[in-house]
DNA sequence: CGGTTCGTTGAGGCCCATCAATCTATGTGG
DNA sequence: CCACATAGATTGATGGGCCTCAACGAACCG
């Protein structure tokens, strides 16, 4: 999630850049933290995309949150030394990074900043649970296309009139997402497609009918918390003690 | 979670517990916070416990959340108006509660108490993780021997040796956070009944063999962070700037 | 005792996994 | 430039895990 966004004031946003680490160039599936390993480090993705994820002992993979460029990989390596699951890149791509303990001295002086990576968790509970919803109780192409739809405002901001965006994901990582296997990630696009919902053309993906898909999907956006001044009218940010 | 437990000092705490308000009697299914409405108020558990739920327009609920003794069950609306997703009692019990206000104030104040709800925002979001690893890659046996395990160790602290523990979901309930219908964890808990890892009399939940139980769950109650002395021995607590 | 909630069990069917094969890039070295 | 290897997309056949529908028993309670 972004992280940097949701530091409003130029001059905690200054601080927080001014600690981060130089940048450095990653390949598709280099891994950012090993499973069950520890992080001394905490990685805002620059370009490409990372997933958080965990597997089981015979090998399959359950994503547990996309990083999209903006966003820290792996935030919870604030909180544990051992944060339990892995961060890898799904594409290649570019980080920085920030030590631990230099981001807990600056979230420690900074209230800003730590209201920030508070708020930041708590955004990720959000987006989880909303998965937890679909890994729980609907069907697999009911998932596809929230996810979809949910890709598409995080990466060009809204779901309204057809949208095109880049989608790097393969299906392979799109079914760990999913909780699918890719085979069936294969034919629930088919599906969308034949219906007119979606196109594709490689890595690019076409939403055609926006509103068939929200309906099918059941996708509200007011989940990703975006532009909370809107959201949360009654309490307007308190300019002099920023509390949240 | 246990927010109260992870504020260490006794200053900070009895702050923290001077502005909560009056304890209040709750039946079973009493809503603590309508999906997709408001609350001004964070609710910490006497007893009892509850569930943080979402669910599909059909009806269709998953769990997303449990809340026992101790822990607040709505941690998100500290950072969110609408979070998104409701929370009712499971059981009857007893809550108290905090005006979000009167928390984000102490939270401004107060780093101990700031860091104690952040730390507490990034454990739901290990225990989610774990459980969306359930929901999408294990089955249902593994599911429910997952969660037995883990609902050990959140109620009596660990899964050493055999354990007889309070288990007041119904099987309805249990299916809500599995994924799964009622029936289907019925016939589940039959299977572990019959393979002699688990028995059940009433509400009580004996687990006759921890050890089997952990290892058709692949369970590693290292997600649970219990103990973090422990976990981070390479970083003892700075009593002076109380870093996370 | 009637009503309600919860647990239990059976029969049948569908969604999605599994296994397997083909096809299309894309790249790589000879 | 071609032979070959690899990664990913696509499609078919088959089976199983879990859902659905249905009924009944058990415990509790007003």
């Amino acid at each position: 999630m972004r992280l940097v966004s949701l530091i409003a004031s130029g001059e905690s946003r200054r601080a927080f850049t001014a600690t981060m680490l130089s940048a450095r160039p990653l390949t598709a599936h280099a891994e950012l933290v090993r499973e069950g390993g520890e992080a001394e480090k905490i990685y805002v993705l620059l370009e490409g995309w990372a997933g958080r994820y965990r597997t089981t002992r015979d090998g399959r993979r359950q994503i547990v949150g996309l990083a999209l460029p903006g966003d820290v990989a792996n935030l919870d390596s604030l909180a544990f030394a051992r944060p339990g699951f892995g961060v890898r890149m799904l594409t290649s791509g570019m980080t920085t990074s920030i030590g631990c303990d230099a981001a807990r001295a600056l979230a420690a002086s900074d209230l800003e900043i730590s209201h920030a990576i508070t708020r930041l968790g708590l955004l990720e509970n959000a987006i989880l649970s909303e998965w937890a919803l679909g890994l729980g109780r609907k069907s697999a192409e009911q998932r596809l296309a929230h996810l979809l739809c949910e890709l598409a405002v995080r990466v060009v901001g809204s779901t309204d009139g057809p949208i095109t965006f880049e989608l790097p994901l393969t299906q392979e990582q799109l079914a760990d997402v999913l909780g699918l296997t890719p085979v069936h990630v294969n034919r629930m696009l088919r599906q969308l497609r034949g219906k007119g919902q979606v196109e594709t053309a490689g890595r690019r993906m076409r939403i055609v009918d926006p509103e068939g898909l929200r309906a099918l999907a059941e996708f509200d956006p007011a989940y990703l918390h975006l532009e909370p001044a809107c959201r949360e009218p009654q309490r307007p940010r308190p300019s002099g003690n920023g509390v949240f």
